[in-house]
DNA sequence: CGCCGAGTTGAACTGAATCAAGAAACGTGG
DNA sequence: CCACGTTTCTTGATTCAGTTCAACTCGGCG
């Protein structure tokens, strides 16, 4: 739970007060590995801050199971479009390992947007963070080769990347495992 | 101006006063043609509102000048990312057509932030509006050919489309001029 | 032990990049 | 308002990265 308030914190200075509001709210979640969080076609109920594990976003397709994008320890995840909206999603998130979460419901987070500054503050700053990330990945995805994509990745979060496997790596890099497997060979 | 009030209610419910507070922060300006908005290395100091006009994110390469993202007529638009931490922008946004449009300053932002809530829930509301759009592309750089994410641009922004130099739509879908050329001749 | 999903490897194919040259459109100054 | 230079667009030939289809290996698990 501390690592939240760290994370947090190097975001904008919380006051002891509204962080007494904000964590009175969270909840600890534990999930085994394949464990699912979100289900494609259910609406998000949670915002979840991820104290342990690895998660995948994916999307269950006829031809493939497509991931395009992971989440990490000390990050915030949630289908957050769903969130926001109340509708659908559109996608899965599942547990790549075993994870263990601290989540805010969405009914528990509008009393605290509605109810407090520092609630509207600390959503504004989620969302701030989450599209810095998509636009960072935004470009990558435009200027970078597939191979630089998995070097980027692998430097971005190497002990992690150890524990995903491949065929997950290859969809969120945007291509086929087979072609994942060959850059690997040619890397190493 | 009423655009801005309108595009915001979409999204909630804003008092009478809260919009006087908002509002009185904008102020009007005008761009011609191929007008800088903000400078790569420069930090960005508005979030503004374009009331009409389009612009082109772009990073000015020593290979070639990258274009990796429009915004339009009715939409937001801001180096946010500069914006948000107050840091020298890593691209630079430039008008393709002459524009108006309403912006309001870093410094009287923050103080709405400080002062007022409804400041913060326009803000969230901005930053998860900017989020949704950037997880749209990433689906879509993901998932679609160049073909089809052509064909998508073109069927979301038909008649915008048509003022754009084909360099730069190119580069936006994230392959080089010659072949979004081959791609449109195959189409018509 | 045998099965099954995950990963590897090969060969043929395809979409897009690259290099290069010419045509069209555009802007600026005379 | 035309002439010129510059930028943008088109088209061709070649190369390359990544796909597809298919066969085979490996490791884990019932």
């Amino acid at each position: 739970m501390e690592n939240i308030k760290n994370h947090l914190s190097n975001i904008v200075d919380i006051s002891e007060n509204d962080w007494e509001i904000f964590s009175s709210k969270l909840s600890k979640v534990n999930f085994p590995k394949k464990g699912i969080l979100l289900e494609k076609g259910k609406i998000e109920k949670y915002l979840s801050f991820i104290e342990s594990g690895i998660l995948r976003f994916n999307i269950p397709k006829i031809e493939y199971d497509f991931t395009f994008a992971f989440a990490f320890e000390n990050n915030f995840v949630s289908g957050y479009d769903s969130f926001i909206k109340q509708k659908p999603s559109l996608y899965n998130i599942e547990t790549i390992t075993d994870c263990t979460l601290w989540r805010v419901s969405y009914d528990d987070l509008q009393n605290i947007y509605a109810t407090t500054t520092i609630g509207n503050r600390v959503g504004r700053m989620i969302a701030e963070e989450l599209y810095l990330k998509k636009m960072k990945r935004e470009l990558c995805l435009l200027e970078n080769s597939a191979k630089q994509r998995y070097l980027d990745l692998f430097e971005e979060q190497p002990q992690l990347v150890q524990n995903i496997p491949l065929k997950y790596l290859a969809s969120y890099i945007g291509i086929r495992p087979q072609s994942l497997s060959r850059i690997r060979k040619q890397i190493y």
